[in-house]
DNA sequence: TTGACGGCCATCGTTTAGCGAGGCACATTG
DNA sequence: CAATGTGCCTCGCTAAACGATGGCCGTCAA
């Protein structure tokens, strides 16, 4: 997959799963890569800055939570402005495949 | 449009478009406003460079065409080698749009 | 004749996302 | 004890698109 094409559906990736509920990073990874039949890996270097510009923008919001063996994890949850967001985003990557497929030709 | 959604989409825009036929910039930039209805704006900054890149790796060629009023326009017409990476980014896309398609969820 | 406008090419510096590599810490397993 | 896996993170680099800018030339109105 070209990673240039992957640029920008970073944030409604995340957005669209944290909508199924909390997960926390390594989660993410886990579930994107197995969702693609490892197609799809979602870099490390590219979720946790994603992530937390989304928290800084008050999308989304962190906790931690101890594990049974004392191990900590970050979950990240959807706030309803990223709700909305996630809604405006959508909305946008629709319009997208729209506008490209209008030039490329209806799929084979 | 986000910005950062287009990223690597360009290519691909370029070889379909020019595999209706040879294009001129100028015209490869009103052809895109227009069909999309003044949506997307291809940028000259983006435009060139790209067209140039796609030149420099023989998918395209090139050739000055002049005008009845004695100007110069630059044509460029898709290679086979452009034709055959097409087909390819073509097939890259539709995964693309499915993978993501996959997270977001089907169309409101 | 001059000046504004539009067609047409192009480059340059900046921004930004993702990548790859690396680091740190702790748990489990062999 | 060592290796592997879980789990968080940052940093320097690459590369695409942006916005600004510049230049050239034709046309048409003032």
């Amino acid at each position: 997959m070209d990673r240039e094409l992957l640029k920008g559906s970073t944030p409604l990736l995340l957005l669209s799963l944290l909508c199924e509920g909390p997960m926390y990073g390594y989660q993410i990874i886990e579930t994107v890569r197995q969702r693609t039949g490892g197609t799809y890996t979602l870099k490390e270097g590219a979720l946790y800055p994603a992530l937390h510009k989304l928290e800084a923008t008050e999308f989304i919001s962190s906790y931690w939570e101890t594990q049974e063996n004392g191990r900590e994890r970050r979950y990240y949850s959807l706030l309803p402005a990223g709700q909305a967001f996630l809604t405006a985003k959508k909305k946008e990557w629709n319009q997208f495949v729209d506008m490209v497929q209008a030039f490329v030709g209806p799929r084979a």
